[in-house]
DNA sequence: TTCACTCATCGATCTGTGTCACTGACTACA
DNA sequence: TGTAGTCAGTGACACAGATCGATGAGTGAA
């Protein structure tokens, strides 16, 4: 018997890759990721920044007392590792099977005073980068868990591309971990969707939506302009 | 009789002017913002961006049913509308009276393409606001009102230079929209640090650190390596 | 002076979300 | 098979912070 994963595929699309910076041109190199496994660790020296070829990746931090944040989730054609200084200050961990591009920090510097497009480039990926975060900011700063649930639901399906069934690489914990709640409430939150026929799951992790309109209208989407 | 304000200024620093980003080269105009004055709004055209020459700012957003995220206050040498797209995404208002350098986006562009070092101090700057995202979003998804205060403020300390004695320039509601609590629990919660001798209040906005190694401890910093 | 207004603070009460405990589905492995 | 472990879902209850209401200080205008 085909195992879940496989079934999912069947209707649920990958993300596709691309290269908006323009990185395939400064280096060949693409290193394979098995999933869960690590890219680095905060307070590694950040020698590289990534560039996201395939699947899907998490930054997050743990405090001492064991709150974790997840701070990004990284699609194909994102960069990670980019905020950092000298040394990371996030863990970075591969949530499926995926590939990378490192950009090793020092050649990019040098590539960058070569090629001015490349710096435009760049900057545009960290106007991207800010932007997102003040989306986040904007989720855990005033929206209730029903309306931050409906906005990652939301996000997730523009930034992958999909049609309206998604197929969510990541565990409760780790949406919760990125929502400021508990996995409680995110399942809770789930269900109170899917009760008033908003979504409908497949399985846990295989969502349909069944009505975008009132999803993204619970979503508050209408506080932005874009 | 001397007003308040005027009373502070004798013993509370004044941000000092830095030009990080090295634009001073790139444009001398200087224009002056009155306090509470507007530098622009959500949906205008982003023409310029600006650096914070003196004075301090807050970017904001509203919803369409009144609830307000503060996401940055600048102060002198950062950089305001600097991730935005082709219209600002947000408000951008002086909490005090100070001067700013517009930046015309299409002058940027080109100067980057002429002087790759200033794009090497832009994408540090990026780098920069990247990084402070982070951490208010860390801020706001897993610390409690009193945390969040406490971390408000030694931000706020370090950010100004200040030595321990600080005078905010933003109201309570303006703490609270950007730390994602109310009005209320913010003023209850500088008692609570007021009470525990670990702050004093020589009025509203003006505050005196007392025991500064305490309000780091409940700030929790040492969640971060830096 | 009086009045109107804004801002900060505080008490009482309400409520949304966290906490704790349990169950079932699924997977891996002996 | 059986057993252990992980993950999702759900109910009961607790509690941090929101809401509502009131007070006092400061400020500006008539």
């Amino acid at each position: 018997m085909r195992t879940v994963a496989e079934k999912s595929a069947d209707i649920l699309p990958v993300p596709q890759f691309v290269d908006p910076v323009g990185f395939a041109s400064l280096d060949q190199t693409i290193r394979a990721i098995r999933a869960q496994e690590a890219l680095f660790f905060e307070g590694d020296p950040s020698t590289n920044l990534y560039e996201v070829v395939e699947g899907i990746f998490r930054s997050s931090r743990i405090y001492s007392d064991g709150r974790r944040q997840i701070v990004t989730f990284a699609f194909p054609g994102d960069l990670v590792g980019f905020a950092h200084g000298e040394y990371y200050r996030f863990d970075c961990y591969a949530l499926t099977a995926g590939k990378v591009r490192p950009i090793p920090r020092h050649a990019l510097l040098t590539a960058v005073k070569s090629r001015p497009a490349l710096a435009e480039k760049l900057l545009a990926a960290a106007a991207d980068q800010i932007s997102s975060m003040h989306d986040l900011s904007m989720i855990l700063c005033r929206k209730s868990a029903l309306e931050r649930v409906a906005s990652f639901l939301c996000a997730f399906r523009d930034k992958t591309g999909a049609a309206d069934c998604l197929r969510l690489p990541m565990t409760r914990s780790e949406i919760a971990d990125y929502l400021g709640l508990t996995i409680e409430t995110v399942s809770r939150n789930i269900t109170k969707l899917r009760q008033r026929r908003i979504i409908e799951l497949l399985e846990p992790s295989s969502i349909r939506i069944l009505d975008l309109d009132r999803l993204r209208r619970i979503a508050q989407e209408d506080a932005s302009i874009h």
